[in-house]
DNA sequence: CGGCATGTTTCGCC
DNA sequence: AGGCGAAACATGCC
């Protein structure tokens, strides 16, 4: 689930509980830094900010980092606003709990970090200078500039976080099938007219998935992604390949 | 049951 | 040096 659009959306969430102040907090000491529990109880949250895939509560102490793996996901004052959107078949279980934050001592906790595979992490002050132009920052020259000369697979380079921050295995596919690239060819290929139309699919096609629920609301939905069917755009079966470790679903017709 | 999964990091081999 | 693949992490789901 979690790519750059769901940590929008939670970091939008959390905006709701900024001001309140820590009164107790839980979290599972295999995924966070020792002593983290004494470092935010008694913090007051002032701020949440998002960086690439990463959500930041920033407080009167440290900054909490909240990164999200595979399967993490986060609910305010008990409420997911992301699972109101979209089918889930994962529970509401408390055992996958990674982090509490309580700000009312007897109430339910006002931020929960609930992650099954537990891939997500909890940190402290994290550093996030090495991350690339943000997903919802992106224009046609910074993209041509943080493409650079990399001979890697596009798909590939999309992915790496320091060259664009926040997009994910289902949002790099969606905004190739979008540009009609093919997801395999060495970024350094790309002509200008490419890459413009790459930024124009992030700057475009996100803010509407993001409006829809997240990235699995685009065209290769995960049942697209599952089942391979026609192109919606051309009819044209489409294909699954495995580039740079991950999967990659496209259209060999319009992405060349 | 086997295989796959929205992510990141590490290790070994060119 | 840098690119690349595989493995590891951990567990639910199809």
């Amino acid at each position: 689930m979690p790519e750059g659009l769901e940590a929008e959306i939670w970091r939008s969430e959390i905006e709701t509980v900024v001001g309140r102040t820590v009164v107790d907090a839980w979290v599972d000491e295999r995924v966070a830094p020792p002593g983290f529990v004494g470092l935010v109880v008694g913090a007051r949250l002032e701020g949440v900010r998002r960086a690439g895939k990463i959500v930041l509560i920033d407080t009167d102490g440290p900054t909490i980092g909240l990164h999200f793996g595979m399967t993490g996901r986060v609910l305010v004052d008990g409420v997911s606003a992301i699972d109101r959107l979209q089918y889930s078949s994962s529970r509401d279980d408390a055992q996958w709990d990674r982090l509490r934050l309580f700000t009312d001592a007897a109430g339910m906790p006002a931020v929960r970090l609930n992650d099954p595979r537990r891939l997500g992490r909890v940190t402290l002050d994290p550093d996030v200078s090495a991350l690339g132009v943000d997903i919802f920052a992106v224009t046609p020259a910074r993209m041509r500039r943080a493409l650079g000369e990399r001979r890697q697979a596009i798909k590939t380079v999309l992915l790496d976080q320091a060259v664009v921050a926040g997009l994910g295995n289902m949002c790099a596919d969606e905004v190739l099938w979008w540009a009609g690239i093919d997801p395999r060819r060495p970024a350094c290929a790309l002509d200008e007219p490419d890459v413009a139309r790459l930024a124009t699919a992030i700057r475009r096609r996100l803010p509407v998935m993001m409006r829809r629920g997240g990235s699995h609301r685009g065209t290769l939905s995960p049942m697209v992604r599952s089942t391979c069917p026609p192109c919606e755009r051309d009819g044209y079966p489409l294909r699954r390949d495995t580039i740079g470790g991950r999967t990659a679903v496209w259209c060999p017709h319009h992405q060349r």
